[in-house]
DNA sequence: CCAAAAGTGTTCATTTTACACCCATGT
DNA sequence: ACATGGGTGTAAAATGAACACTTTTGG
């Protein structure tokens, strides 16, 4: 840094940083902490993701998304999981990357930057109550159409609200988003209300189940005052299976798998489902 | 660059790089240039992709994957469509980012390096007979076994097969890896080598055609000595849809829609298909 | 017993698969 | 005419959607 004016060093190689969408379940009453619902009890779910009031220019008063620098000794899984950890003090258990921004445009003043974009969910259980401290705040992500967001970071919170949406019925996901453990209604209203549209329980159930990746945990749960559900646990697959998702390495991330950048959450893809399908383009 | 030694400059930025997985179809005989083979004619379709040799170290005399670094006045699949043109005179119509590869251990001497690999697909009239000129030979898929690859530039290129393999029966990837204008069993031809499972011709065909993405150019092609078929062209459904490949962008990359970053190449995803099998994970 | 949610069954439509068949063309 | 691939029809199987029904619980 700090040779060469900003027009000479167009030429040479952009600055590079990652940001992160992080996406948790919650009610209307999310904001305020008055926390009145236990376990697992939310009228009308909707995403919240918590930003970062920006202090310095540019953009300086908007709302963006966390974010940092990447350092050459970490990867950019352990780059986004630490500006994370730095600004709101979240450890999701699922993290991948989502894509690369790029472009001469996306420079306000210096250097144009490169952004891999990450996705995480975290479950209700670690959202700290959607704390705010100052410079971190939640927000429902049908609110956000009044907020001055910086840079392009609606467009790369877009993308990943696209991708919730198209992949909200992988059990891996839905299971992430709702915590560690959960009923099958608590996971059939959850992909309803990412995916705005109405499934029928039964079928979502069975679909779920035949699925192999619910393991009943044996105790039962209830909601209201009626008989009460089994709860379940999300188990992954023993077998490895044949197709990946894009191929997409995505990093597991809890403490166990920490660093070992090897956690793979395949999943299977078009070769039984998504090709058969034939699609358009364009 | 040229400021503090190594192990201090691993706290700072790491370089930054594309690397391009090009993949056009070939028979057997490809690699010499004795093209007997006119318009379309090939015995057992294989998919072929270009390296180039590379002549410094680390990794000198191995082949490796076209590539070079990123200028921050250009978007990175205008860097890879540029790396593509510079080593290997291609002209992909087909470009899309496959996965930022990064980590501590992808340095070699030097600073770690990120690496946003992209995938290209190319017509089998743009491979130039595969012309190789000396730096850059194209190589069967299958027989990358014997071949010393620099970095880790294996395990990109099996991302982007497997990224291939499982999105091959889209429309829009078969017909631009087979060319522009194409009969319907060329088409079966290619998507049964590619996916490597036979596929019933005739629920093929008919599928095909549902998706709405092919047009009847009018015109027949005679493949053996038989009956001629009919050609087809790929033509983009004309309704904009509603899901979106992982909301990944895709640009478009030929001469017209070059530059403008625009083109999505959207497919239909799960919503409809993918995500309605439930999968695994882990 | 009633209300409400859990959980199971059953039917019907749609899609996929398998494969038989007819058609067009060059020899 | 016949061999060969182009192209169509169709019945069985699998999947998915809709919805009726039984069970368990607290009041």
């Amino acid at each position: 840094m700090g040779y060469g004016n900003v027009s000479e060093r167009r030429r040479g190689q952009p600055d590079l940083g990652v940001s992160v969408v992080i996406l948790a379940l919650g009610d209307a009453a999310c904001a305020a902490p008055d926390a009145q619902a236990a376990d697992g009890e939310w009228s009308r779910a909707r995403l919240w993701l918590p930003l970062v009031r920006r202090v310095k220019q540019p953009f300086a008063g908007c709302w963006a998304l966390p974010g940092g620098g990447v350092r050459a000794d970490e990867s950019l899984e352990r780059a986004a999981y630490r500006a994370l950890e730095s600004t709101t003090r979240l450890h999701p258990r699922y993290l991948e990357q989502l894509h690369a921004f790029s472009g001469p445009d996306r420079s306000h003043g210096g250097l144009p930057m490169v952004t891999i974009a990450h996705w995480a969910l975290v479950g209700r259980a670690e959202t700290h109550d959607f704390a705010s401290d100052g410079t971190v705040r939640w927000f429902a992500e049908d609110a956000l159409d009044s907020l001055e967001l910086a840079f392009d970071h609606r467009r790369i919170i877009d993308h990943a609200l696209r991708r919730l949406r198209t992949r909200i019925e992988v059990p891996s996901l839905v299971a992430r988003l709702v915590g560690p453990t959960f009923t099958l209604r608590q996971l059939h209203d959850v992909v309803e209300a990412v995916s705005g549209q109405g499934i029928d329980l039964a079928n979502f159930r069975r679909k779920m189940l035949a699925s192999g990746q619910l393991e009943d945990t044996g105790r039962k749960r209830r909601e209201g005052r009626q008989r009460p559900a089994a709860v379940y646990r999300y188990v992954a697959a023993a077998d490895p299976w044949p197709y990946a998702w894009e191929g997409e390495r995505l990093d597991a991330l809890d403490p166990a798998s920490r660093g070992t950048g090897a956690g793979e959450d395949g999943v299977a893809d078009s070769a039984d489902d998504a090709l058969s399908a034939l699609m358009p383009s364009r």
